[in-house]
DNA sequence: TTAGTATTAGTACCAGATACTAAATGAAAT
DNA sequence: ATTTCATTTAGTATCTGGTACTAATACTAA
């Protein structure tokens, strides 16, 4: 994939695109690219502000490190605030950029139902599978930096059915209500 | 935090251990931790068959690279495999124990209900913002493992409202059903 | 005391860089 | 055609966090 008679410019820019899309990449690998010089690259990297490959792979594995985590590790998707097991939790989830939509920046729905649907789980604390739900509404769309509070309340029980209502707010407004139906597993 | 007078055995269980917790500390630092020399952990490094730092943190960021991308940072949930732009669409989702809880090795709901959403969201293809959701029912648990295959189709259109139904099936058992109401947003 | 294991020390080497100096090349302006 | 300045290339010393290897020393159990 050589490119030739490329203008400085125009490498600096496809540069930069190129060590966004795949980090991974060396000098070696991207003067041979460019069919320029290591020294080039590197002149290009240092006044594009790009620090090198080990640094890059570094913060890439450091920011999936903990977003990975804390995304798909734990069981808890927000932060877990106030418990009163089998009656009532809080959690808070504090949103960014990359829970949205990159073009409207609204909150992916995914990513609030999680909040709910973990926060439900956390208050019961047993060895719960989510079979059923019902009367879910989001009532106004989440945008990415706002910050969600999610109220949870066991209504009912029954035999190994647990009813828990949940509701997140962002100031005061309601934007989701879900009503959750838990069962006990099976030990 | 160091450890004095630790047999050969435990030093090697404790710093499998660590480097398992913490893939980032450096030969050094775990010297001084365990106070032996740099060798010494080396050597423990050879026997136990970890690779160096820099092997480690690569082997994180490239795990992550593409698990966070296709789980975080891409907009659909599972593959596309099928698309009638506005009419229907199918998407399987191959899931593994990432996907679940690590003690029942049950599938977290939220994965579900975003493949759901996700692909509600494909067929419609417009700048859209989930904004109600109702009877949405688990049916059945499902497991690490399972091969999710979704279907969804618009059943209804008003004005800006989209009325969508999404069946996930597990071998012909159906898992999930819910049916979402998409508002398309003012540009 | 000795054999064998565990540990430490030191050297040469490697990748992928930084930081720096110096030279060569190219294009535009005079 | 020559100068001038930006761009590019070349080369050296240095850094980190290692590998691979050899050799010496310490510890421990028979």
């Amino acid at each position: 994939m050589k490119q030739k008679g490329m203008s400085k410019r125009e490498r600096l820019a496809s540069l930069s695109e190129r060590i966004k899309t795949d980090p991974f990449l060396t000098d070696e690998e991207l003067a041979e690219a460019f069919n320029v010089s290591i020294q080039t690259i590197r002149l290009d990297r240092l006044e594009l502000g790009i620090p090198e490959l080990r640094e890059r792979i570094k913060s890439v594995a450091e920011d999936n490190y903990t977003k990975v985590r804390s995304l798909q590790g734990k069981e808890i998707i927000g932060e877990l605030v106030d418990l009163n097991l089998g009656v009532s939790g809080i959690s808070i989830l504090e949103t960014d950029n990359t829970f949205a939509f990159e073009k409207t920046n609204v909150v992916k729905g995914q990513y609030i139902f999680a909040q709910a649907e973990s926060l439900a789980i956390a208050v019961i604390d047993a060895n719960v599978a989510l079979i059923g739900v019902a009367n879910i509404k989001y009532k106004s769309p989440v945008f990415a930096g706002d910050k969600l509070i999610a109220k949870a309340e066991v209504v009912r029980t029954r035999a190994n059915k647990y009813f828990v209502w949940v509701f997140i707010k962002v100031k005061q407004t309601e934007v989701f209500r879900g009503k959750f139906i838990l069962v006990s597993f099976s030990k």
